[in-house]
DNA sequence: TCATGAAAATACCAATCGGTATAATTTAAA
DNA sequence: TTTAAATTATACCGATTGGTATTTTCATGA
């Protein structure tokens, strides 16, 4: 299994590993600048590739973008797995959520905010295929909630009268708001304090 | 008064006849494609003026984004306050803010998603100007809350241990939320959804 | 009615935008 | 080691960007 993996990972072509480079290199300038706020000369300058070789791997500035998102999603994916899996209850797994925003500058978190809201914001007037993604990121963050909810009421953690849909929807909501104003105004309390509201949501479960 | 009143608009300006003529019909543009996404020739379109016109007005795009921001900003804080006269007890005006918000597609509301959401997901790495004036909107706006909710407290409609603060910053965030998730997704019943969270947490204010 | 200042239009600027054709260089298979 | 293919660099493209200098038009008070 392992040797196979090997084998896979050296079948990497060049293009495919220049690919990743460019994604990991203008990951935090696309979800700092927006995807319309990043021109080409900041991909250049950020890998230190020309634009022949940036057009060489990808169709155009879209298909960057497009990538970009998909690694600051599987970043903030992968943070909010690896917590989760140490934690067995419903309840636990869920206060995850609260833990990992509460401390995310601590966190290998992608810089300048939640990807899903920076792209949904700028993108939902704009580009249609960046607003599809965060769409769909948000509908399955949604019933990942709906779904650890639902398994809280079978092993009778939550009460069976919870309207799973609506709770999930507002923690979500909550989160992002959260993020969008403690970067706003500077003030890492004002996270807390919803956070902390957001525990009380899930403890009232 | 009222012949004061007349005399004052009589005597605006030229210029600032143009000024406001610039920024209504430039409102929605910059609140949809953002203060970056926005270009001149969006501006020359919209109003049917030359570049010539616009930069006799306006030093420059900076002070036309600025001042659209406080032109979107006034639109939403005068529905609000509207509104709120038309209610008396600490918990009718805050619950103005859920039927605002659940009903803000039959109101004047800017045309774009919440002005101060999209400028500040937008600017807040890249615009320092509009990064403050949504700064201070979101900290106005959560002194409101502070206030009527203290208003509450003394009216004896709220319990007098009710944390103002969290409340605020809570309802404000998940309102927030709301308006993104509902604007990407397309679904009215997820901002529904999370408005009846909102009215649950005044409720038990 | 005429003169004067304000406002708007025209024509232009250098810089940058995303993108491409082609040439030079690597890479990797034979 | 040779060679063909894949990758990267160079040099360029037209279009558009924000912004300005200048001219023309307009409004208005004398």
């Amino acid at each position: 299994m392992v040797y196979i993996c090997i084998l896979i990972s050296k079948q990497l072509t060049k293009s495919e590993q220049t690919k990743a480079f460019i994604i990991e290199k203008t990951a935090s300038i696309f979800n700092s600048k927006g995807y319309e706020g990043t021109s080409m000369s900041d991909i250049t300058n950020a890998t230190g590739l020309t634009k022949g070789s940036i057009y060489g791997n990808f169709v155009n500035k879209d298909e960057v973008a497009l990538a970009v998102f998909d690694y600051n999603l599987h970043k903030v994916q992968t943070i909010i797995r690896s917590e989760m899996a140490r934690y067995q209850t419903a309840k636990d797994k869920l206060l995850v959520y609260v833990n990992v925003y509460d401390n995310f500058l601590n966190l290998p978190f992608p810089e300048g905010g939640c990807p899903i809201m920076n792209t949904a914001i700028e993108s939902d007037d704009t580009h249609p295929g960046l607003k599809k993604k965060a769409a769909d990121a948000i509908i399955c963050w949604k019933n990942r909630i709906v779904q650890l909810i639902e398994n809280g009421v079978i092993a009778r953690e939550f009460n069976k009268k919870t309207n799973a849909e609506e709770a999930a929807l507002t923690i979500i909501a909550a989160i992002e708001g959260a993020i969008m104003i403690t970067k706003l105004t500077g003030k890492i309390n004002y996270r807390k304090a919803i956070l902390q509201s957001v525990k009380t949501i899930i403890n009232n479960l």
